[in-house]
RNA sequence: GUAGGCAUAGCUCAGUUGGUUAGAGCACCAGAUUGUGGUUCUGGGGGUCGUGGGUUCGAGCCCCAUUGCUUACCCCA
């Protein structure tokens, strides 16, 4: 067989034992301020119906879910032929490919609270830190393949879940370091009112794409874009002042009344975020900022409620966290009863990137071996076995290097792995049962018993 | 899907208007050092210059194609 070079499809990575230590960092900090607020983490399989993915992410979304081919002459078992095979790939698909690679977190949770709603106890709250997979093309900070951690609650219309989550958001990105972040804050409803006051409740999705642009191509942008997608200048005239709020979150929301003053939707949209505010201010939060940005729309049709996206302001990248509430989500998989969710992400792999880029990994996020025992021969080795059991009883990470090979590669294997002390095992130290304890930050080496060693590495 | 950039040692990269045998740093291996890493010194291995064509007396360099990576847009964590 000819040989190939070895590579990983694009957009995927290799995590190496230093990255992983990182990784955890940050998966273990989101994952026990999740527990600390109540949430009980489960798992779902990497792959799902296609069935259950298709149709949940909108035209765009559908495109980059990864879909799996079915096994076996899936040609013959799909009952291909010459005229369904030349037809448009939409009708092809669902013949040839019944699983795809889940693309969130999600609509699989809905999936799995439909399924399990007997067994459920509402409110239910969840947490998930699992990897998704988007056929996109990669680029700074997207990936194909990244782990989202998710937090949702299901069965509880309740607002102080969603100020509860920006309190998750807080604590969580506090506690990893970032010290400059803003929580965007948005409601659906009050887009869902701005497109009645135009009476254009049907283009809400092209109403708000739009506008989600604004930071990024201008009012001016925003508005040509508003005008290709038929919309008429007298209406850009009236949301105008909605687009372009500016000033403290009271401000915005008194002017935004006056806006949706004939929109009862927009009203209601108004009063929630209101509530939000009012439960975080009791709250307080540490360090973030929490912004009401009426322009944040996020492409996601399934949101309802509040919309939430997390950006930091320290390094340019894309949203770190995203979120929402969503109402009818469990309806498409036959929910007896309408069960509503609110939930949030946090964008590990960006999180990661984050704060490599402004350093704020902690020495002890890369911590492994504390010390290495190194000996000379097969009688050095077997001395040393009951004090590796000593040292591992007492939680010290203690490793032996196999005899057999020359002390220099055991040392250089302990200064490899950033092992901070040594034990030397030879036969004078067996003799007089003092063993060389050597700091290798410092290279000084001392003469202590197993006693005293043990005493030094659990201090 | 649209548009740009890049591809030379395991890694990061030099390589002059096209001109002998393609270099450096790091990493790796060995020795200086038969009981000691990191630091220092000496030596060594390692390359189809992404791939395929073309131009030329001659191509790492120029032209075309192709593949891969990457950045931005769309969209998104």
């Amino acid at each position: 067989m000819a040989s190939i070079k070895p590579s990983v499809p694009k957009g995927t990575r290799d995590f190496s034992p230093a990255e992983m230590a990182k990784r955890n960092y940050i998966f273990d900090t989101i994952k026990s301020v999740f527990r600390k607020y109540g949430y009980q983490q489960i798992e779902t399989p990497v792959m799902e119906k296609l069935s259950t993915l298709m149709g949940k992410y909108g035209e765009e979304g559908d495109k980059l879910i990864f879909k799996i081919i079915n096994n076996g002459d899936f040609l013959a078992d799909g009952g291909i032929n010459e005229s369904n095979i030349t037809a448009d790939s939409k009708r092809l698909l669902p013949l040839i490919a019944e699983k795809a690679l889940r693309y969130d977190l999600t609509v699989p949770f809905a999936r799995y609270v439909v399924m399990h709603q007997n067994e459920i106890t509402f409110p239910f709250k969840r947490f998930q830190v699992q990897p998704v997979w988007r056929a996109d093309r990669p680029q700074r900070g997207r990936y194909r393949e990244f782990y989202q951690c998710d937090a949702d609650v299901v069965g509880s219309d309740s607002l102080l879940n969603e100020a509860e989550f920006v309190m998750i958001y807080d604590e969580a990105l506090g506690k990893l370091g970032l010290k400059d972040f803003t929580i965007k804050l948005n409601n659906r409803k009050i887009l869902s009112g701005i497109a009645e006051i135009i009476d254009k409740s049907d283009n809400i999705i092209d109403l708000t794409v739009a506008i989600d642009k604004l930071d990024k191509i201008g009012l001016d942008g925003v508005t040509k874009e508003l005008l290709e997608r038929g919309f008429t200048q007298a209406d850009i005239e009236k949301i105008k002042p909605v687009i372009l709020l500016q000033g403290t979150n009271e401000t915005k929301l008194t002017s935004l009344r006056d806006t949706l003053a004939k929109s009862e939707i927009g009203l209601k949209g108004c009063d929630e975020i209101q509530t939000v505010l009012d439960y975080v201010a009791d709250f307080k939060l540490k360090t973030a900022h929490l912004e009401l940005d009426i322009t944040l729309a996020r492409g996601l049709n399934y949101y309802t409620g509040a919309i939430f996206e997390v950006k930091t302001n320290e390094v340019a990248m894309g949203s770190i966290g995203g979120g929402g509430r969503y109402d009818d989500l469990t309806g498409v998989f036959g929910a007896k009863e309408k069960l509503t969710g609110v939930g949030i992400s946090f964008g590990a792999d960006r999180i990661y990137d984050v704060l490599d880029e402004l350093n704020l990994f902690p020495a002890e996020a890369s911590q492994g071996t504390q010390v290495l025992i190194c000996c000379f021969d097969k009688e050095g080795e077997r001395y040393a076995l009951p004090l590796l059991q000593q040292l591992r009883e007492k939680n010290v990470y203690a490793e032996l290097y196999p005899a057999g090979a020359k002390i220099k590669k055991q040392m250089e294997y302990a200064n490899n792995k950033h092992i901070p002390y040594t034990i030397l095992i030879g036969s004078e130290e067996m003799q007089s049962g003092l063993l060389a304890f050597k700091d290798m930050a410092s290279g000084l080496q001392e003469k202590l018993s197993a006693q005293q060693i043990l005493q030094k590495l659990t201090a």
